[in-house]
Order: C-alpha cells, then structure tokens, then sequence
DNA sequence: GCCAACGTTGGC
DNA sequence: GCCAACGTTGGC
C-alpha cells in the first residue's frame, strides 16, 4: 500500500464536504496536472491519503482511501484527465499545520514543502507515520 | 494583494 | 528544440 497527499482549497471542496460523502466518496476531479495526473493512475484501491487543506487553513485535516481506480474525469471532455474516487477515512484529533511540518526536520524532505504547487502528491511511509503521530491520530 | 515557483504555450 | 511570455498556485 502506498500513501499520498492530496490538496483542496476549502472555498471549493472541504474536508466537511468529504465527510458529508462518507462510503460513498467523492471523484477528485478537476486536476489538470500531469504530475498529479500521473500520481493518481498510479494509485491502487485500498491506497491512503492526507486531506490538506491549502490557502485557508494550511493544515492536514484528514486520512481518505482510494475506492476507484484512476477514470476520466468527468468534469471534461478531454481525455488527457483522469481522477481516482476517494472516501473518508477519519478526521485528524489534532490537524497538523504546515508550520508544524516545516518545524520538523524528519519533514524536511516531504513533496508538500518541496514542491508546493503539486496537488496530489506522494508521501513516504515514515512521512505519514510522523505525520499521523503529530496529529495524535491512527494511521 | 504580492510575489516566487513552476507549468504551459507558441513563435522562431 | 529553445526560450520568452503568460497563467496558475499557494504561502505570506
């Protein structure tokens, strides 16, 4: 199993708005990235995520799991685009914010610092076993 | 609201 | 295939 991180500004789809979804999950459309792209037909069902929020809040709020493989996003025509569906998990005890991440010299490496405008993003096993830690959350 | 980082587009 | 121009993202 592989772990991700996937972005949302909260004005456009919060994590509220995941949970509302619940089992049922929700596509993560919209990406019009190739790297994100790329990232998403890489994952498998069963793969788990951090829910970031980005602008307002810059926090890891919440743990999602892929239940569909990547699809075309149906969104757009273009066939260049495709998305995977992702569900809630569970919410974090204590969301984890960027400054905190950035605190953290075990994170100086995570995608979310270094490449901070890449919307699904990987993130390694130690990554999101500190993370989880921080936000005294189960992984 | 500004700006840095970075991806995309299009002319050559 | 290079590179300038432009658009978008996201932190501050």
């Amino acid at each position: 199993m592989r772990y991700w991180l996937f972005k949302s500004e909260p004005d456009k789809w919060s994590w509220d708005a995941q949970v509302a979804k619940g089992d049922a999950g929700e596509e993560w459309d919209g990406i019009r990235n190739y790297q994100a792209r790329n990232n998403m037909r890489e994952m498998k069902i069963g793969d788990r995520g951090f829910f970031y929020h980005s602008n307002a809040g810059k926090d890891i709020v919440g743990i999602v799991e892929v239940c569909a493989l990547s699809h075309p996003d149906s969104t757009t025509d273009d066939e260049r685009w495709d998305c995977v569906d992702i569900k809630t998990v569970r919410s974090f005890v204590k969301p984890v914010t960027l400054a905190q991440i950035k605190e953290n010299p075990e994170l100086e490496g995570i995608s979310l610092v270094r490449q901070s405008r890449l919307s699904v993003a990987p993130i390694t096993a130690d990554e999101w076993k500190i993370i989880c830690k921080m936000g005294a959350t189960e992984p």
